[in-house]
DNA sequence: GTCCAGGGCCTAC
DNA sequence: GTAGGCCATGGA
């Protein structure tokens, strides 16, 4: 069994199935990981809880709502400018490409959605494949800040990768099957939130003995 | 007051 | 191709 397996079943142990993501639609997915960038998800929470008080979450309402008032209804995220102006983009993509439908989009095959979502203002590799796999339920890994600085921190990565070589190294790994990458990305940033912030805080946690942070935290000076 | 958070774009080199 | 600056809010 390879050591991404062996972690998984580790980290699955300790915090269990967490079932993520929280969102009614594939829509719903897709502007919680625009709104996400580079953002803490409680004002991400602030700012779907503000859109949905004025509009229903579709493209249609996204593309008719004036800019200026989709910017202060998504504020509380962060970016508000540049991120309503993506919300905007992808929405108008939507329609006029997929009938207004995320569905329709990620109903291609998994290289072309990826592809077709790559090309769009605003959607970088990790946004694409959040929504690949949250939101359509397709087999892409999803390599975040926290996947880099746990692994980095394990020792099976040294910063200077890209994020596909990061990407490939999972996929390869790890069975392809978007229940488990879904619950891996999920389970990694669980662990991260309790253990592996930017400030080290190694604890006692249950990747004691093969991570490599923990071994020289415990080596006496 | 400082640091951090579920990135991505643009520019310069 | 890649390093650095920029975008911005709210909580710890």
């Amino acid at each position: 069994m390879s050591d991404l397996k062996i972690i998984f079943e580790k980290l699955t142990v300790a915090y269990g199935p967490r079932h993520w993501w929280p969102a009614e639609t594939p829509l719903e997915v897709a502007i919680g990981a625009i709104l996400t960038q580079n953002t803490n998800w409680k004002n991400v929470e602030m700012a779907i809880a503000n859109l949905r008080s004025e509009i229903r979450l579709t493209s249609q309402a996204l593309i008719e709502i004036d800019r200026d008032k989709l910017e202060q209804l998504i504020r509380p995220s962060g970016f508000f400018r540049q991120k309503a102006e993506r919300l905007q983009l992808f929405a108008e993509h939507l329609s006029a490409h997929h009938d207004g439908s995320l569905e329709q989009l990620l109903r291609q095959p998994l290289a072309a959605a990826r592809h077709e979502l790559l090309r769009l203002k605003g959607i970088g590799a990790e946004t694409a494949d959040s929504i690949l796999l949250y939101a359509g339920a397709l087999p892409s890994f999803v390599v975040d800040a926290y996947t880099r600085r746990l692994f980095e921190r394990l020792g099976y990565l040294h910063g200077k990768e890209s994020y596909e070589q990061v990407r490939s190294q999972f996929m390869t790994q790890i069975p392809v099957d978007p229940n488990v990458y879904n619950e891996y990305h999920a389970l990694i940033v669980e662990h991260c939130k309790r253990f592996c912030r930017k400030q080290p805080r190694c604890g006692d946690c249950c990747l004691n003995g093969i991570c490599q942070k923990t071994r020289e935290a415990s080596v006496p000076a």
